[in-house]
DNA sequence: TCACCTATCTATAACGC
DNA sequence: TGCGTTATAGATAGGTG
């Protein structure tokens, strides 16, 4: 409908194309709100042009949430309670893989551990062995910058610590 | 585009109108296809005849569920029930516990303490050796009830650890 | 109901500004 | 970028079989 006859594929010049879909879309949405009036139709239009804009369109008898519950209901499509489902499992997913962090927090601080056998606690005893190496030198380092040579905690060099307590064995 | 003008008006003749709406969605739906194509716009259409019966299109590009997800983004509109919101604040919230759950549990593994103040940093210090302290203890008794005398972790008791420490301190 | 017809009306492609 | 113009293609109102 035009000054020349256009197929229908995707028209390349991007301007064009542009100014296409502005026209269309208003035509679409001026068809719309048309049949809704001439026919006591119920019509929902959403259009995303291909930046991602949208326009959109419900007639004015019912929203577009009743509209999706009756499509649901006659298309047998499931919209939300698919959604629901996933939501759900993301839930679980997350709740399950906060549990395991949880406890093995406890298990950093000495907690809950009756529940570990011997090699989980030799493991859970280096993790916190080396956490805390780290801390000291870290914080050893923090004191050095700062010059405070007499603070609480002495300047310890990693390792210290498993020497001083190997100083207790046998 | 007919034979005659007509008033964009509810148009009152039964059969005129149901003729009417056949047609017209025919049309609309075609146009929807049209721009889809013509555009690389993504477009969905919901149609409800004044008898309840369903016409439906989605481009093909991307489905209804799709759609709504974005739509409800730009707009703002819910559409999705008070209930699924509950849910996506829940993992919105399960989440952030999740962060920082592993920020704790990387501060007492040593890391990221770069970020610690020195209050916070003595902190941490405390609650490993509290918890390698505890760890410890428990290894030992474990190897107590096994009658373990010579395993690779002697009996050490509780607060061993820091007095090993201590008898570093000037 | 349905399909087809066609005169007419509307949408819009290609311009210009 | 957006609005106005115009010639034309396409949609369709009313009619017929």
């Amino acid at each position: 409908m035009g000054r020349g006859k256009i197929e229908i594929k995707r028209i390349e010049n991007v301007n064009n194309r542009v100014l296409t879909f502005s026209k269309r879309r208003n035509g679409l949405v001026k068809k719309a709100k048309e049949i809704t009036v001439l026919c006591d139709a119920k019509v929902a239009l959403i259009v995303f042009a291909s930046n991602g804009k949208m326009t959109d369109y419900c007639c004015p008898s019912m929203d577009l949430g009743a509209m999706l519950d009756q499509y649901q209901k006659l298309s047998g499509n499931k919209l939300w309670d698919a959604k629901h489902e996933n939501l759900s499992n993301e839930i679980d997913k997350i709740k399950k893989e906060n549990d395991s962090l949880q406890l093995e927090l406890r298990h950093l601080k000495g907690e809950d551990i009756q529940s570990l056998n011997l090699k989980n606690l030799m493991a859970v005893e280096h993790a916190v062995e080396h956490g805390l190496d780290k801390v000291r030198d870290h914080q050893a380092r923090e004191n050095d910058g700062r010059g405070e040579s007499a603070t609480q905690f002495p300047a310890v060099v990693s390792g210290s610590l498993l020497s001083a307590n190997s100083c207790m064995r046998p």
